[in-house]
RNA sequence: GCAGGGGUGGCGGAGUGGUUUAACGCGCAAGCCUGGAAAGCUUGUGUUCUUCGGAACGCGCGAGUUCAAAUCUCGUCCCCUGCGCCA
């Protein structure tokens, strides 16, 4: 959520944004919400005035009272003055409804490092990693899978439905083995380690997520106001809601790890018999709050992170710098780290790493102080592994002609040392 | 789930309808002092609006009573204690 003050005085910068992300449409939002803002203005001036009034007469009557002596002008004209107050007040509240909604629609304002672009095409390829080798004789992940028994889609969709699976055995280890790699590797950089709660309230969500993923992301919990997480993101950020930290602890560094919960309705579809798009799954998420000057050496020290991370599991990769219009609202700048499918013969994307800037600490008041200075510090999120896509990249790029699977070194001990999976019969 | 107690600034903790409308302490910051530091002393330290004079709001959150609410009433969330239930 930008903050309103910043709103009053940069409406150009704003509609400069709202442009290069193809929300035109959002340009009434904002001029609607400036009057709105105006009027919220003149509004509570009028209404402070006339509370003003009435905190004067109240200690008038304060000190007849005290002295014993008669009041009553005094009160019956203070009574005169409550239904003004009444009026002025509901027209105040009235008007910041109206703003608050406008407020979570603004999106953050974009990095000027971010492309211009129309659509995920034009993302813009910083670096590429690795040497992508297409297959033309590769099995379907979710196939070799089921037919290894490792995983089972078909009774996973009739219990709970399609995006759903079960994993066992080898794969479900590897699962083990992802989670363990990534948080070692995050605490090696001093991450501390977080399982957060996986159902948060709503009003933790707003400001912070986009308005859509209640709708289309989320899933509810019914009968309460709880939702399930789409990510350890939104809890690590609500952590420290409402908090003034000390700025000589940041930057404060955590390793998220839970399971994820995603509808994911709108322009994908989900995996009939797959591990890519799932309702379900592991991530080990990189969170960080920081100092203002600091986020964006940050941000690129996270991308390294994840980086290392495909690079131990040896997977091809290539990191995107997000064009305007495919950078998500609460960001202000966005890379992408795309790893290779060598049975889609194309990188798919595997993990984002993200500068929300001041966006979601200031919807969650979360601040630094510095010196005498109170200021709203910065939040930055970063996936380091999501397990189901990860596995399916690992099924595909280290598939073997006879029909195995080589384990990457870097899994390996956290897997009772096995190299290739399954063991070849005798 | 039931009963009782509670929620006050960065923290601890006063205040139980009306005396400048959050005392006092700690922490933090700036200044003085110092060769430098510590200690000490002084000042500052909730949010918003402002015509920069001030003003309004603020005691978990939301309603209500009253001329006036941290204080009274109702709802709600959370914490503590005890009992119950449970993996």
């Amino acid at each position: 959520m930008l903050e309103l003050s910043f709103i009053r005085n940069n409406s150009d910068e704003i509609k400069n944004t709202l442009k290069k992300r193809l929300q035109n449409d959002k340009l009434e939002i904002l001029n609607s919400l400036l009057k709105e803002d105006k009027k919220w203005r003149e509004n509570r001036q009028k209404a402070d005035k006339l509370r003003h009034k009435r905190n004067v007469l109240t200690e008038q009557i304060n000190r007849l009272v005290n002295k014993k002596q008669n009041a009553a002008t005094q009160i019956s004209e203070a009574k005169k003055l409550a239904q003004q107050i009444k009026n002025a007040e509901e027209t105040e509240k009235k008007t910041i409804k109206k703003i608050k909604p406008h407020l979570l629609n603004l999106p953050n304002i974009l990095h000027k490092s971010v492309p211009t672009g129309k659509s995920e095409k034009d993302n813009v390829q910083l670096k590429k990693w690795g040497e992508p080798v297409k297959k033309n004789k590769i099995s379907h992940h979710g196939e070799f899978a089921e037919k290894n028994k490792w995983a089972n889609f078909k009774t996973a969709s009739k219990i709970s439905g399609a995006g759903f699976y079960f994993l066992s055995k080898e794969l479900a280890l590897m699962e083990h083995a992802l989670i363990r790699l990534a948080l070692d590797h995050l605490i090696s950089k001093n991450f501390s380690l977080v399982n957060p709660p996986l159902m948060m309230r709503k009003n933790f969500y707003e400001g912070i997520v986009d308005l859509e993923a209640f709708e289309n992301v989320m899933y509810k919990i019914e009968g309460s106001d709880l939702f399930l997480i789409p990510t350890s993101e939104h809890p690590l950020a609500a952590m420290h809601f409402n908090e003034i930290i000390n700025s000589k602890e940041l930057p404060l560094k955590y390793a998220g790890f839970s399971p994820c919960f995603r509808k994911e309705i709108g322009k994908h579809s989900i995996d009939e018999r797959g591990l890519f798009r799932v309702h379900q799954f592991y991530k080990i998420e990189q969170f960080v709050f920081c100092l203002p000057q600091d986020s964006w050496k940050m941000h690129e020290q996270l991308l390294q992170n994840t980086e290392e991370l495909i690079k131990k599991l040896k997977i091809p990769y290539r990191v995107m710098n997000l064009c305007s219009a495919d950078v998500g609202n609460v960001a202000s700048k966005t890379f992408d780290v795309e790893a290779w499918s060598p049975r889609e013969n194309k990188y798919i994307e595997i993990a984002s790493v993200s500068n929300c800037t001041d966006y979601q600490a200031n919807a969650l008041k979360i601040r630094y102080r510095k010196g005498k200075e109170k200021e709203i510090l910065h939040t930055l999120n970063a996936t380091a592994i999501p397990t189901s896509r990860t596995l399916r990249l690992i099924i595909e790029n280290f598939q073997t002609d006879n029909q195995t699977i080589r384990v990457p070194k870097a899994l390996q001990e956290h897997m009772n040392g096995l190299k290739e999976i399954p063991l070849k019969k005798k």
